[in-house]
DNA sequence: CTTGCGCGAGAACCATCGTTCTCCTAATGT
DNA sequence: ACATTAGGAGAACGATGGTTCTCGCGCAAG
């Protein structure tokens, strides 16, 4: 038997590729079972609910999804190259074989209008990510508002490239991110 | 009894406001067949599966959406003006009481990954919403790569809407878009 | 040793859903 | 008037999925 805590873990892992891969209700509860090798009684005591799982993916999902974000930007060298990092950023996730679009997106318009949950966390990550964009743009002495404009570019370059299977939005962000952030 | 006609519109108009408002995969065939007052046995004569009338939604969809765009768009008095409409529109749509993002963007990310006919659908939306803005730019005698920095800005700002309920996104969108505007 | 508890495997249960079928009614053509 | 046919209402069917239950086993405490 394995401890609980590599238990979670596992199902974590296993909920996340599936659910992000093929969409939350795509997945049944057996599937995470068999893919990630826990058996039903301890998924249940582990996630009550299916609802409760997915909370803890999203939860999970948004932090490790920032820090990776933030952990590649704040290493740039200059509060300029910091904010052009996140555009270069995007441009290797996308690249990802598993890319699929941003899983708190997906998630609203799939459950956003009938569990409040899920569209209160898909929120709360968005609110974050323009944040941590207005802090970069701070730090590099920008008004908020450039903040704001950079993010909705990124945002748009995210679902852009989930739906046309192309990293090259990335770039075209970036290159517009470069003029607002010069005009700034 | 209705005519096949009348019975097309209205099953139509049912999906599309269920659909839209639930999520695809939320509304059943017997909820569609309640709210447009079509007998099952029609709804399938006219519609062999729930896939294809998916598709008959997406596509009626696509093809008002896009000539909501360009009346509003075309109707201005300069290309600029064109240019920069696009941002009052998306304004108008999101303070509609039940705007709920991008259909296409939802659809995708709840149903992208396991039908390759609605991963094709969003696809082509959004090529043609991006070709439209291209022509726009292009008008106002401003290069291609515009085009498509306002597009994702105007992407970004849809599901910054929908994900915070909030009409605000389009107003800071257009604000980009006029540096962008001005300074290609 | 044995008694009982926790676990895994998977069956079972119940609701939902896409799709089809049954049965009844009504209108149409001769 | 009567046979035929189309249509509506809703039951029925088969599959799927979330959740719980049963059963048998191994291990730990007394």
């Amino acid at each position: 038997m394995i401890s609980p805590e590599t238990a979670e873990l596992r199902i974590l892992d296993a909920a996340e590729t599936l659910f992000y891969g093929r969409g939350i209700q795509a997945v049944g509860m057996d599937e995470i079972r068999s893919a990630s090798g826990v058996s039903l009684k301890r998924l249940y005591q582990l996630f009550p609910s299916k609802g409760e799982l997915i909370q803890a993916y999203l939860r999970r999902r948004d932090v490790r999804w920032r820090q990776k974000l933030a952990a590649y930007a704040d290493s740039q060298a200059t509060p300029e190259e910091s904010v052009l990092a996140v555009f270069d950023w995007l441009h290797e996730w996308f690249g990802e074989p598993d890319f699929r679009g941003c899983a708190f997106s997906n998630s609203f318009g799939e459950l956003g209008a009938t569990s409040s949950a899920v569209a209160e966390t898909a929120r709360a990550h968005k609110e974050a990510f323009f944040r941590y964009l207005a802090e970069l743009t701070a730090a590099a002495g920008k008004p908020a508002s450039l903040g704001d404009h950079l993010a909705l570019l990124a945002e748009g370059a995210i679902t852009t490239a989930a739906i046309t299977g192309s990293a090259e939005p990335a770039h075209q962000a970036k290159a517009a991110a470069r003029v607002l952030l010069a005009a700034a």
